[in-house]
RNA sequence: GGUGGGUUGGCCGAGAGGCGAGGCAACGGACUGCAAAUCCGUCUACACGGGUUCAAAUCCCGUACCCACCUCCA
């Protein structure tokens, strides 16, 4: 089975081929970096992350290109409102945005350009597009520079919509406009209200880019005029893919082949952008669930459905998570040594359907239970058994690790300083001298001794488990 | 007005004409000193009204409700 993608271009699944064989060329709006990160924000990158990872792992050589927006109207007003440089604003906000994936685990792209750092290349797009009579500098001296939607008959094309059909925007200000729809390449510097350093020289005067065309010039630039995968959240459909595609399309490229649009997460059935206050903030999120159960919320949904979040739900996915990591550290317990295995066909496929994550976590869970079968029988003697658990062990790594959540992966048992492991071996050390009080206590059937030292240890917050090996102490699942 | 998506069991969440995704919760059984973990089993749902079909959650028509986008929102 090959990979198929719900390409929305053409709102139909369809086989992915590639410009090149064995390459794939991507590009995903990343964020405006004009405020923390919430989980909506990540669950984009969380989406596409999981797109390149099984390219690569069906043998693509993939170049990922996520871009930055680092200049813009709300930058400018907030930082304005904030009281402190624009830019400073904006990396602030780009080194939490950088955070938060780390911490969901979202592979650095091959490169991250930023709007300011292409403002030549803009400039040279904008020309042509002049050049070919696609754009025209504002005739009211502002020094605005616009796409003309109308010499452009395919516009519309990527959203099937008829510029006619459109609704002009009550807020935009029509001035020097030929048609109301035509949209802003360069915004002409308004020095009344806005710092010079928001500004760059151009053959129209000093401005700065409009938002399309950045990831034309920077698409372009990485991936070359034409590219196989495109995406980024279902609202930049329109008006951010639309223009985009077409002022590539009206400078003589071919773009994108393939469109990708991941859905929301919505809180009340809203969009997370309307919710006020903070609580939905990564750091917060992550205050109440560890950044691989964030993550496995975030994939065991379809990238195309609406999510609804709540702190149940993501409570109930971590729960469910975590049976998975019991596996696998039982598992180890038992000594079962992971054998590398080809991924079971049912996840393979499921991933090539349009990466069906959910079938995919589905296959996970059950060779989770397969292996826990196998965990059960009396004896782990016989070496068919031993093998098959091996080979379960290491298809639910690998499946794991195709989702980016594979437990044993250093990306989530490291920590800065290491404090963590630190702790947790004092923890372990300070438990175990519990523990084998209370074994004593069981076997000279004392068991309300031993009862009392396992409630203590519950009041502590960590739950203790009698296996066949031993006990074994974890921190208790529920928050 | 235009465009796109949605409504599935107690909850989350897949599927897209015929073999009961999966997880959580609940209940029963096995295991355990009791638990926990694990395994086995039970709980047979598709907004509503029509229609097509041997067969519809899935296709068609209609209705209701919800959401997104329509020029600087992931």
């Amino acid at each position: 089975m090959t990979l198929r993608l719900y390409d929305t271009a053409t709102g139909a699944v369809r086989d992915f081929v590639p410009l090149h064989a064995g390459k794939a060329g991507i590009y995903v709006c990343g964020l405006t970096v004009q405020s923390e990160p919430h989980v909506g924000h990540v669950r984009s990158a969380v989406n596409f992350d999981v797109l390149r990872r099984w390219l690569g792992a069906s043998g693509y050589d993939v170049t990922f290109i996520r871009n930055i927006t680092d200049i813009d109207d709300k930058i400018l007003t907030k930082a304005a409102e904030q009281g402190r440089p624009w830019y400073n604003l904006a990396y602030d906000m780009k080194r939490e945005l950088d955070r938060a994936y780390d911490d969901l685990h979202v592979l650095p792209p091959t490169y991250e350009p930023a709007a300011t750092g292409h403002v030549p290349e803009m400039i040279e797009l904008i020309e042509k597009l002049i050049g070919l009579g696609h754009a025209y500098p504002a005739p009211d001296g502002s020094g605005d520079v616009y796409f003309d939607v109308r010499s452009w008959a395919a516009y519309g094309e990527l959203t099937h919509q008829g510029i006619d059909d459109m609704e002009a925007a009550e807020d935009a200000d029509p001035r020097g406009k030929r048609d109301p729809r035509d949209f802003a390449l360069w915004k002409g510097w308004k020095q009344a209200t806005e710092p010079e350093t928001a500004s760059w020289p151009a053959p129209w005067g000093r401005g700065r880019p409009g938002w399309h065309i950045e990831c034309s010039a920077m698409a372009g630039k990485y991936l070359g005029s034409a590219f196989d995968i495109h995406g980024g959240g279902v609202d930049l459909r329109f008006p951010h893919h639309e223009n985009e595609q077409a002022q590539s399309r009206a400078a003589g490229g071919d773009f994108a082949s393939y469109w990708l649009h991941n859905a929301w997460i919505t809180t009340s059935g809203e969009k997370m952008s309307k919710s006020l206050g903070n609580s939905l903030l990564v750091p917060e999120v992550l205050k109440k669930v560890r950044g691989i159960e964030l993550r496995y919320y975030m994939v065991a949904a379809h990238y195309r459905s609406h999510v609804e979040f709540s702190f149940e739900a993501l409570e109930d996915a971590a729960i469910a998570f975590r049976r998975i990591e019991n596996f696998l550290e039982r598992a180890e317990l038992a000594g079962v040594e992971a054998v590398d295995a080809e991924l079971p066909e049912v996840f393979r496929n499921a991933m090539d359907d349009d990466l069906g994550t959910p079938a995919a976590v589905g296959a996970i869970f059950d060779t989770v239970r397969l292996g826990n079968r196998l965990l059960g029988a009396d004896d782990l003697e016989d070496p068919q058994d031993v093998a098959d658990l091996a080979g379960a062990v290491g298809a639910v790594r690998g499946m794991l690790a195709v989702l980016g959540l594979d437990p044993a992966d250093p990306h989530w048992t490291q920590d800065g300083g290491g404090s963590s492991e630190r702790l947790t071996h004092a923890v372990d050390v300070l438990v175990r001298g519990l523990l084998d009080q209370r074994q004593t206590a069981r076997a000279a059937k004392d068991f309300a001794a031993a009862d009392l030292i396992r409630d203590q240890i519950a009041a502590a917050g960590i739950e203790i488990e009698d296996t066949p090996a031993g006990p074994r102490w974890t921190m208790e699942s529920s928050s």
